[in-house]
DNA sequence: AGGCTACCGTGTGAGGCGTC
DNA sequence: GACGCCTCACACGGTAGCCT
């Protein structure tokens, strides 16, 4: 059976699972009248704390919900979706992995070669919920417009981290200019930043911000956008949207590059890199004179 | 007035390191 | 092995400053 896509029930899933083994107050916020809540209601005036023990708990739990999530994908490509992956060449070491990679082989840590795809997951709750503590039952009382979170890719920090840690692989050296980032959460992201991600996406730093929670909102809202125009977001409304773009971005052999170069000299390298045979030949060249690698 | 950015600070758990 | 100490990443609340 196919994996489903992110969701209230998934949402409520996150809460029951952690519950066996959390405390309601490391997960709710507890309110001056006793109620346990996810998120500070808009109109909540009353003494507020800033929960923290939540944190690493959806952390690491969408991580691993989203490994399971691109595993059916991995296994088209006789590959695997892991967790935590470690490759110290493009950056990514023991203290900062990538959150999901697609690899060839079933471990943690890789070589550069044999990564299809790096998977930046930043996901969080995202509707309120109330928490009884007497029959566990878990009520959904309102979307993220109804709270006062701020919940995964609509904060600007929280996109600027994930451009970050990708800025970060691409700096790290030449072996990661071949391997497709994308970025996968679970909200829309804000408007300020439609014309960011279609430049990540054209500039080949980031190949893709997805969401895959197809109905964020209880009501239409003109922020709940499909895609932007160039696809730099786009939210994911069936499993098979989402493999089909990332079987497409595994498949294209695509190069990341990027300079600052006077005129003269781009033209210079553009003439010689002309004067190989094919097209891929004069691109291999281009690639090499504008890294200033010598001879080979 | 209200929306938004991008910064800072927060508690917790995990992991590395040195010392007993 | 146990212990304390340090550093980090996690997601979110607050907010000054800016724009509309």
């Amino acid at each position: 059976m196919d994996p489903r896509l992110w969701s209230k029930d998934e949402e409520r899933i996150f809460f029951k699972k952690t519950l066996e083994i959390a405390t309601p107050e490391q997960l709710f916020y507890l309110t001056d009248n006793g109620r346990f809540l996810a998120y500070w209601p808009k109109k909540y005036k009353g003494k507020k704390t800033t929960l923290q023990s939540r944190n690493a708990f959806i952390g690491s739990y969408t991580e691993k919900w989203i490994k399971d999530l691109l595993t059916p994908l991995a296994r088209e490509f006789e590959a695997y979706a892991i967790h935590n992956v470690v490759c110290d060449e493009i950056g990514l070491g023991e203290r900062s992995p990538a959150d999901v990679a697609i690899v060839k082989t079933p471990k943690r840590e890789q070589k550069p070669e044999d990564i299809l795809l790096l998977v930046e997951v930043k996901m969080s709750i995202v509707w309120n919920w109330e928490y009884h503590p007497e029959s566990g039952d878990l009520d959904c009382i309102g979307d993220f417009t109804t709270h006062q979170g701020n919940p995964g890719l609509l904060r600007s920090d929280t996109m600027l981290k994930a451009i970050g840690k990708s800025i970060n692989i691409r700096v790290s050296g030449y072996q990661s200019s071949k391997i497709p980032i994308i970025v996968i959460g679970n909200t829309p992201i804000m408007k300020t930043y439609y014309k960011k991600v279609d430049f990540l996406k054209k500039a080949g730093i980031i190949q893709g911000f997805y969401s895959v929670n197809p109905n964020p909102l209880d009501k239409p809202s003109k922020n709940n956008i499909k895609s932007t125009p160039e696809k730099g977001f786009l939210r994911v409304d069936k499993i098979n949207e989402l493999y089909n773009n990332l079987e497409h971005i595994i498949e294209e052999d695509k190069e990341f590059f990027s300079s600052m170069l006077p005129k003269k000299e781009l033209g210079r390298i553009i003439e010689v890199a002309n004067r190989e045979p094919t097209y891929e030949k004069k691109a291999e060249k281009f690639l090499i004179l504008l890294r200033g690698i010598k001879n080979e």
